[in-house]
DNA sequence: ATCATCTATATGTATTTTACACATAGATGA
DNA sequence: TCATCTATGTGTAAAATACATATAGATGAT
């Protein structure tokens, strides 16, 4: 067993600094920055997010409205139909306080995880010796 | 429906550049890498793997043991028994060629993954003005 | 006017990944 | 001989992702 053993001191979770503990969620901080320039609605927030997808050719509309929904039930976004304008009902989300400070938490998470990706490549780099 | 819409074929998936579409596994890039070095072994592998781990305090060696184990099965790392030295017996692992091949495309991955961060960043910064 | 297409939101579900608890056992030292 | 350390694993729930599918209003062409 673990309990006591250095083992379990060693290789237990503590507090993750990063609000979730997941960092691999790369849509929820994208959407929340998107919503802190401008509200925004889910369809065009896919396109949005085209910019920064690095694993898929083109996001995953469910992810989207998905987390978005997340999103409202943690009151980071405020959300409301919106008739107005051309083609089908949009639902327009607007960001709150709290999704801001939620960003800005995502904002430093995303800072470590960048480090740790450099700090990878930076060794990989050293060992395979990469010439021009 | 989506078949034949412009939305089909704009939000399909298409092959991804990383091997198994999956970035966020970061445990296992890195393994390759240490085991790149030089032969290791799980336990050992763990607190190499601390260096780069930013979303928890200290690695899970579920993951470690299991990532070591799969990366066996598709032949990136072949292991054996050693008896010799202090301690319990250790399962040793050693890179295959084709392992290697692996860790070189996990590097291209990374470095787009890398990318992605930086442009978020640079984005996050731009509006939010950090003054240091 | 109706049919295809585009915009827009959403659900269902299987698979994959992660988290964390727990099990086992040899070696070492007090 | 008992606690502790090293070492390798399994079990399982929860979270996240992938992908298929459903629904429906608006728009433009014939």
């Amino acid at each position: 067993m673990f309990e006591g053993s250095s083992l379990a001191k060693k290789y237990k979770l503590d507090q993750c600094e990063c609000p979730t503990g997941k960092m691999t969620r790369f849509a929820e901080p994208c959407l929340l920055f998107f919503l802190s320039q401008q509200p925004s609605y889910g369809y065009e927030l896919m396109d949005k997010l085209d910019q920064f997808d690095f694993q898929r050719a083109k996001p995953d509309p469910a992810m989207v409205y998905r987390t978005l929904r997340s999103l409202e039930k943690e009151k980071c976004v405020i959300s409301q139909w919106d008739t107005k304008g051309a083609g089908p009902a949009k639902r327009n989300y607007e960001l709150t306080p709290k999704g801001l400070a939620l960003l800005h938490a995502w904002a430093q998470g995303i800072r470590s995880r960048k480090q740790a990706l450099e700090k990878f490549l930076n060794l990989y780099k050293k060992q395979f010796k990469v010439k021009k």
